[in-house]
DNA sequence: CGTTGAGTTCATCAGTTGATGAGTTTTTCG
DNA sequence: CGAAAAACTCATCAACTGATGAACTCAACG
C-alpha cells in the first residue's frame, strides 16, 4: 500500500547536533534570546533545516528538553533507604543530575521559564507531576500537608540550581557535592518529614 | 553666568510614569524581552522620549531599580533581637520587600539576571556587599565558613522569591507570610548560626 | 513681544528575528 | 537507469528591535 521509494529518513546525525547546539543555547540564552540562526550556525546548518525537522522554535525547545534524564529511575534512588536519610539522598541525586549532561537541559528550563510563560507551565507541571508527587507518596506524610511541604522543597532546590548554575555565585558554584549534601540536606528532610510550624 | 530662560525643568510626573511602566515592563518580562515601545505605551508618551530622558536601555533599567528599598534600613530590622530569632527575622523582612512595591523591581531584577550576563552580575554584587555581608558581620561566625553560609542563605532566599513570584508555584506563590517564617526561618536560622556538618 | 530651552513627537535607519516556499542535491529502491 | 522521497540550501518576507536627528509645542523669562 504505502510508497517505498526514496531516501532513508535515518539520519547521519545531523538531527542529533541541531538538538545538541540547541540545548547549548537554550541553557546558554534561554529560550527568547536563542536564536535559530545560531543554533544552525554552531550545528554547521541552514536554519531552514531546523525548521524543516522540528517546524517551529516551540517544537524545537520540547524536542531539545526531552529529557536526557528520566525522574522514573532517579525517583527510586532517593527511596531507597531510611526515611531519615531521604534530604540528604535527594539532594545528592539533585546535584548529580545538574552536573551530569542532562544539567543543560535543566538550565535551559530555568532560565527559558524566568521569562517565557508557557515555559514557566512546562517546569512547574514538570516539578509537581514528575518529581514532588512521586517522593512525596511514598512517604506518608498528612495529606493536608503535602503541597506546601512540596513547594518548600522546590524552593530550596531551585534555589539551589539558579544560585550554582544561573547566578554562579560563590562559593555555592564551585562548592564539592557533599559539602552542599551535608549542609542541605537537612533542610529538605524537616520540609519532608519535619514540624514546619514554630 | 549661568542662563536662566526656557521652560522649567521641573516635570509634570512624565519621568516618572515611565519609571513605573519600566519597573512593570522589566518586572513581567526580564530586560531582553521588555520593550522600549511597550514601556513607551503604558506610559502614555512617545518611544523616543524615553532615549530622551534615560539615553538607553540599560541607562533606563538602571534608573528603574535605583532603589526602592534601602538595604541601610532593612539590615538592622533583622538584627534586632535575640541571635536565635534572625531566621525568622530576615525571612519576615525579606518577604515584606517583595510584597511591596519595591518587589516589582527585584522581581525585574531576578528576571533579567537569568538571561543577561550584566544584570547577573548586579545581581550578585547586591546580594553580596548589600545584604550578606551587613547581616553576617554582626553575629561573629567564623571568618572562613562566612562565605559558604552567606551562599546558602542565598540559595533559599532566591528559590523561595522565584517560586512564589516568578514561577509561582502554589501553594507558596499565595502562601500567608508567617507560615512561610514559620516553615523557612529555622533553615536560614541553621545556615546563620547552626552546624553545617552531617 | 520674542528668545530660549525643555518637553514632546515624527519619520526613519539598520539590524535581527522566526518563518515560508521554491528549488537543488543526494540517497535509496524498483 | 530513472523515479521517488528525503536531506538540504537560497532568497525573501513581515515584524519587531534600539536608536537617531530633525522638527514642533509650549511655558518661563527678560
Amino acid at each position: 500500500m504505502t510508497r517505498r521509494t526514496g531516501r532513508r529518513p535515518g539520519n547521519p546525525g545531523t538531527r542529533e547536533s541541531i538538538l545538541d547546539a540547541a540545548r547549548a543555547a537554550f541553557a546558554e540564552r534561554g529560550f527568547d534570546a536563542a536564536s535559530i540562526r545560531a543554533i544552525a550556525g554552531t550545528a554547521g546548518v541552514d536554519p531552514a533545516l531546523v525548521h524543516h525537522y522540528f517546524g517551529s522554535k516551540d517544537q524545537l525547545f520540547l524536542a531539545a528538553m526531552n529529557f536526557p534524564a528520566d525522574p522514573g529511575q532517579l525517583v527510586p534512588r532517593v527511596l531507597a533507604g531510611d526515611r531519615d536519610g531521604v534530604g540528604e539522598r535527594m539532594v545528592r541525586v539533585f546535584l548529580g543530575v545538574w552536573d551530569s549532561p542532562a544539567g543543560s537541559a535543566g538550565v535551559a528550563l530555568l532560565r527559558s521559564a524566568v521569562s517565557n510563560e508557557w515555559t514557566a507551565r512546562l517546569l512547574r507541571e514538570f516539578i509537581t507531576t514528575q518529581v514532588l508527587r512521586r517522593v512525596l507518596e511514598q512517604l506518608d506524610v498528612e495529606p493536608a500537608q503535602l503541597p506546601l511541604r512540596g513547594s518548600l522543597v522546590a524552593t530550596q532546590m531551585i534555589g539551589l540550581a539558579m544560585m550554582r548554575h544561573v547566578v554562579r555565585l560563590e562559593p555555592v558554584a564551585s562548592a564539592d557535592p557533599e559539602t552542599l549534601v551535608a549542609a542541605v540536606g537537612p533542610t529538605v528532610q524537616r520540609y519532608l518529614t519535619g514540624s514546619l510550624s514554630a
